[in-house]
DNA sequence: GAGCTTGTTGTGCAAGTGTATAAATAGCCT
DNA sequence: AGGCTATTTATACACTTGCACAACAAGCTC
């Protein structure tokens, strides 16, 4: 059957079609498409056309709403550190709770999903590996850090003061940072092996570690008077 | 200066020079070589030619001694973890020393040099971050953790022995997997920062915290008794 | 020392990389 | 409806990558 029958004389070149997207929502739909590609193939698997196949747009496109790959994986990182912080502060903002309930609210949140998720601790090791030689990275995870840090030390001195304790500074110090191991601990252990702990295990265990570490008495213990 | 006394006519092409070197000794430099590119540059910047500089020897040769880069890598993962592993349970081989003691020395083993260590912690997370998509890793780091952890169980099952208490098994494995996310958190946090503690604080904290959430009295009390 | 084995080098290559830039067209403004 | 602009596509290019292979020489054996 001959081609004559075709408008278009050879084969025309059909150019792929497209749609005009706003700025913002072009350079989100980037940076969700390069934590994707990052935490599915590393980074050396995100390449600017796996992204851009992702985010269904043309490699070239990239280079038009960032200066180079770089800059990308850059606020790509810094929105993944955005939304973790975000999601594991918000579980402190309870009203009419008493701080004691608060930082169980805390821990519980931090130790389920969202943040408890295979696909986010992937990413986080994969950039915060880059942080030892990347002294930009080094920053955006020590400000990250000693930020949720600060959080747990301001829930912990208030817990200690529905106590009538008052630790001298270095004390709640050392209570931030051990909180936030455990925390991380069981974090990762959730993110690398969820299957092996049932659901809400590892906020059980956090909870009560943490209270240990506290030295408050178990709730049954104060029921039970 | 004319070059005629130069032996060679034209610039001879003077090849390298090298040595042979046993089949032992070369797997283990190129490893070396491998773990010292992926801390420095990441997965993306330890190639062959990187590699095979920072070992002294040609590209080439890397296929001599492995099929291709990925086994290469994986054999410098295992290698890695053994390592780690290994490092970690020296420290519980104390003769003669209680079972508290022994746990103590753990807890320290593992929260100074040469575990805490920048460059580890860098390889540890560029490798842990591709778990999620390779099943190889994530089985390799299945086997360390749950390895490390049987130790942590075993060692926590002699403390609370002496101290006269029986706990279930359930019990058992929740102190194991409490005391396994505090270092591990601790770890991380001298590792990311290890100036902002001083010598020996961290492990202050974690034998501090591992003992709290054992329910051991704290020294000073017994002692004073 | 001659000869042989094989560890080692050097070169080549196809595929893929980030970047640069020209061509096209979607969608707003008048 | 028609033109303008800037978003988007498509192509080109220099460079790097992992891998293949032929040439070479280090060091053992006799």
């Amino acid at each position: 059957m001959p081609d004559a029958a075709d408008p278009a004389p050879m084969n025309a070149p059909t150019r792929r079609r497209f749609r005009r997207e706003g700025e913002e929502r072009r350079r989100q739909d980037l940076i969700e498409a390069t934590l994707d590609s990052v935490a599915e193939h590393g980074l050396q698997g995100a390449t600017l056309r796996t992204i851009a196949l992702r985010a269904g747009v043309t490699a070239g496109l990239i280079r038009h709403y960032f200066p180079g790959k770089e800059e990308l994986l850059q606020e790509a990182y810094a929105a993944l550190m955005d939304r973790m912080t975000e999601q594991a502060k918000a579980a402190l903002v309870m009203e009419d709770a008493s701080p004691r309930q608060r930082l169980a609210a805390f821990v519980t949140a931090n130790l389920n999903v969202p943040i408890i998720d295979a696909r986010v601790f992937s990413l986080w090791a994969t950039f915060i590996g880059r942080a030892g030689a990347d002294p930009s990275l080094a920053r955006a995870h020590r400000e990250g850090y000693l930020g949720f840090r600060n959080e747990v030390e301001a829930v912990v001195a208030e817990v200690l003061a529905a106590e009538r304790r008052t630790p001298d500074a270095s004390q709640l110090r050392h209570h931030a940072i051990a909180i936030n191991a455990i925390i991380d601990g069981l974090w990762i252990e959730g993110c690398l092996a969820g299957e092996m702990f049932s659901p809400g295990e590892l906020a059980a265990i956090g909870i009560k570690t943490v209270e240990a570490e506290l030295g408050l008495v178990p709730l049954e213990q104060v029921q039970k008077k």
